[in-house]
DNA sequence: TCGGCATTTCGCTAATCTCCGAAATTACGT
DNA sequence: ACGTAATTTCGGAGATTAGCGAAATGCCGA
């Protein structure tokens, strides 16, 4: 709980989980319908801060459990884990 | 969202709120009944800090609003704002 | 009005977080 | 094997948070 309070204590985590509801209207290529998810580059553009920045908050998420991340050759490919974010908010219904 | 969040990013305060949650079996003295909550110095001794960085925890979680505070004679009670939590515990499960 | 108690506010230090650029890592194409 | 591109790791600067004790505030009883 705290972990993922700790992980969703930051404006550009938080949107990051939200643009990956939806990447087909949050990021301009048409990677809407690509089924591993965004790659960090993408998301580091929409981000507007650095590789490395971007690299620590995606790390941050995975960490957490909020985010699946596939490595394809050089792109390493980003998306929520529905059934964790899900979990998550069952337990702050719950225990919180 | 960030704000609660942030608010909830922290081991102190998460524990204030369960605590709160049933004041009966959490404070030793026989507060379970007072409706209008536990006062600050029966947290601060639980929680095993300063009176004053305990009066600052309190002062997020009741900035965030997850927590009621109510001021009688000399002592402050608090206790939780169920209604709030339910709510962002929706907002949770629906934005999240 | 005065002294004492509960709580909060104020300064301050230590720890944690955020962010960056440089360097390291890994993969691809030639 | 070499050069390039995507990503991560490293090291450090600046901002935010957590914690404390001292001082201030508000309230009560003598």
């Amino acid at each position: 709980m705290l972990d993922e309070c700790k992980a969703l204590a930051n404006e550009t985590r938080l949107s990051i989980l939200e643009w990956l509801k939806d990447p087909a209207t949050h990021f301009d290529d048409r990677v809407g319908d690509e089924p591993l998810g965004v790659c960090a580059g993408l998301i580091q553009q929409r981000a507007g801060c650095s590789a490395s920045t971007v690299s620590a908050h995606l790390a941050v998420l995975l960490r957490a459990g909020f985010l699946q991340a596939t490595r394809r050759g050089q792109w390493t490919y980003y998306r929520r884990d529905e059934a964790r974010i899900r979990a998550f908010a069952e337990r702050v219904h719950h225990d919180l």
